[in-house]
DNA sequence: ATTTTTTCTTAATCTAGTTCAATGTATATA
DNA sequence: TATATACATTGAACTAGATTAAGAAAAAAT
């Protein structure tokens, strides 16, 4: 990604000059997985803060009878990683794969240090960040708790229609929390009902 | 709530002197809700970002039947405030009450900018918070995806016992995404295995 | 191009959790 | 001390969504 790219994307939410917006991309280093590629395996450590160039990075957790349940999509310039596991270091309690030929921006633990003592501005960066990711959190909470499996997909559907078009229907249905084969159903029946 | 006890409970995050620490406390006013007072009301506007010191918080919401949906609880020394509402000025999504006779500090919008202008290192003790906040919603997304109610009652039961004898049973099925009913159907049901 | 692997669909059966309605029990307030 | 109000329990009938198993279709790999 361009200097000039990447100081448009984070002029949404702090003001800095081309030159802050090198020293940034200078912390990064770029990295390409292909389609279902494992970029971090649950157990392991994160070692790295993913920032999707191109492609999308899927987090999900894998239950006890080896189930997956997904947690996240991130597509183009979204944000990714197990913070936790790179914050304590600590084994990372969440799996992330590569969802078709996917492109990735990764720092490191001491580049992330190194970033918010050397430009103090990111920690208003990651401040308001967090904060977005936060609330999207929180609806999604309510999503499940107040909603059918149905109205979710709806919801889901008109949020991130570009994530519909990339990824596969059983990972949409696990992000959801319902099987794949439910989520064929609620197809089936919302295009009859058409 | 005295300087001496903010600092040392900030002091987890950032290192502030005493003086940081009063100045920071200057910003916030004194509140108290009786037990069950409403303090937000969804489609009023959060006015203020508030720091439980006694008592508990709740934050709910309420969908299209009048079903109270919680999202969170705040006891001593949690955040609690509808996040896009304060930030954007847009009406409130939740509501907020007291659960239990309740005292908060309240800091306005204009205050809390003010803050991260004059002391900006809260910037850093924010994006930590948040940051926190969204592991733990993380968690609870899992949680609620890829495990049983009962399952959950007894994963919320270990992580907030404080909660539970705080909070009447009907909001903890709420918060669990079940009916009070089915969560005392599990409680008979885990006592009579005992 | 063909084969293998992954993904999606359909249908029958099953179950975790809901709904409804009644009863019981604390806890406030008069 | 009584009376209202909020909260918790129980059980019977019901339903949204899971499970299992099979086949169809699409996408990768050879």
């Amino acid at each position: 990604m361009s200097p000039e790219e990447i100081q448009k994307n984070l002029r949404r939410y702090i003001n800095i000059s081309l030159e802050e917006a090198e020293q940034f991309l200078s912390l990064f280093e770029t990295v390409r997985y292909k389609n279902r590629k494992v970029v971090v395996e649950s157990g392991d450590y994160c070692r790295y803060f993913f920032l999707v160039e191109e492609g999308c990075l899927m987090t999900y957790y894998t239950d006890g009878n080896g189930f997956e349940h997904v947690l996240q999509f991130a597509t183009h310039m979204w944000w990714s990683g197990d913070l936790p596991s790179l914050m304590n270091n600590v084994p990372s309690a969440y799996s992330i794969k590569a969802i078709g030929d996917t492109s990735l921006l990764q720092i490191s633990k001491p580049n992330l240090d190194r970033l918010y003592r050397e430009l103090p501005k990111f920690e208003r960066y990651y401040r308001i960040i967090f904060q977005n990711a936060l609330v999207a959190h929180q609806r999604r909470i309510i999503q499940n708790i107040a909603y059918t499996a149905e109205e979710r997909y709806l919801q889901f559907r008109e949020a991130y229609p570009q994530v519909e078009l990339l990824v596969p229907q059983k990972y949409i249905a696990s992000y959801l929390g319902i099987t794949p084969e439910f989520l064929s159903k609620i197809r089936r029946r919302l295009s009859n009902r058409k």
